[in-house]
DNA sequence: AGAACACTTGAGAAACTGTTCAACTAACTC
DNA sequence: GAGTTAGTTGAACAGTTTCTCAAGTGTTCT
């Protein structure tokens, strides 16, 4: 954070205004960016991307991972209090699944922008 | 990673077929998690929307976000050696862009996604 | 040439992240 | 009840990240 005051020369004054029209509240930038964080580890994409399949048990999710039940309880964890999943309790079994239809197609279409540039 | 094999007893040998069809192999789904880590910094994620607004120079931008000189220019790397963002001199001065328009509606349609969920 | 400016870069510190391991809960089985 | 299985949780550790500070480059100006 910066002391007082900002010390650097603003050049373009207008293309600042014009920035700060298209950029959002601090506040929702933080809930973004936190959004695209959980998106930005490969263990929780891979089981985002798996769940976009089908319903799964952890058991399920971490042969598929190739991972430990532990590694992938502590992960879902976060894609659950971050509400992009959600489960059900079947006995002694915990089957998770995504907890928005649009999350699916927000995976998609970020594959679909890294497939088609060069 | 595991030893040798995974001790994990799988319950639905169906359902991991079925995720298996849906998922990125794995330098794709590095790829595609480390697009997401960049996005998922509140730094760069304004500096991205800003840049989807206009082309600015470092200047500009650390102004806006009230930042440092130094602080932005690392971050700014990140996303050019991603090749996320383009940039050109002029004089001593060296304006960044979004490489892609693209990116502008991913960035977008992440905003609202973000907005729709209850 | 020398000073000023816009920006970049490397190193270091502080904070954060993801995994592993061990201990735990809860449900099912014998 | 004792044992097994599915899953969660907390602590600890190794690795990563982001900022700051100081030093550097290259361009403009006088």
């Amino acid at each position: 954070m910066n002391r007082d005051v900002c010390q650097v020369t603003v050049i373009h004054e207008e293309r600042l205004e014009k920035a700060r029209l298209t950029m959002q509240a601090p506040e929702e930038v933080a809930d973004q960016a936190g959004f695209y964080k959980l998106l930005g580890d490969p263990t929780r994409l891979r089981l985002l991307q798996a769940l976009a399949a089908t319903e799964m048990c952890v058991c399920d999710l971490a042969a598929l991972l190739d991972s430990t039940l532990s590694a992938v309880s502590h992960q879902l964890r976060l894609l659950r209090t971050a509400g992009l999943i959600r489960y059900r309790k079947q006995g002694k079994m915990v089957y998770y699944r995504l907890a928005d239809g649009r999350l699916a197609a927000v995976l998609l279409e970020g594959q679909r922008f890294m497939a088609e540039r060069m």
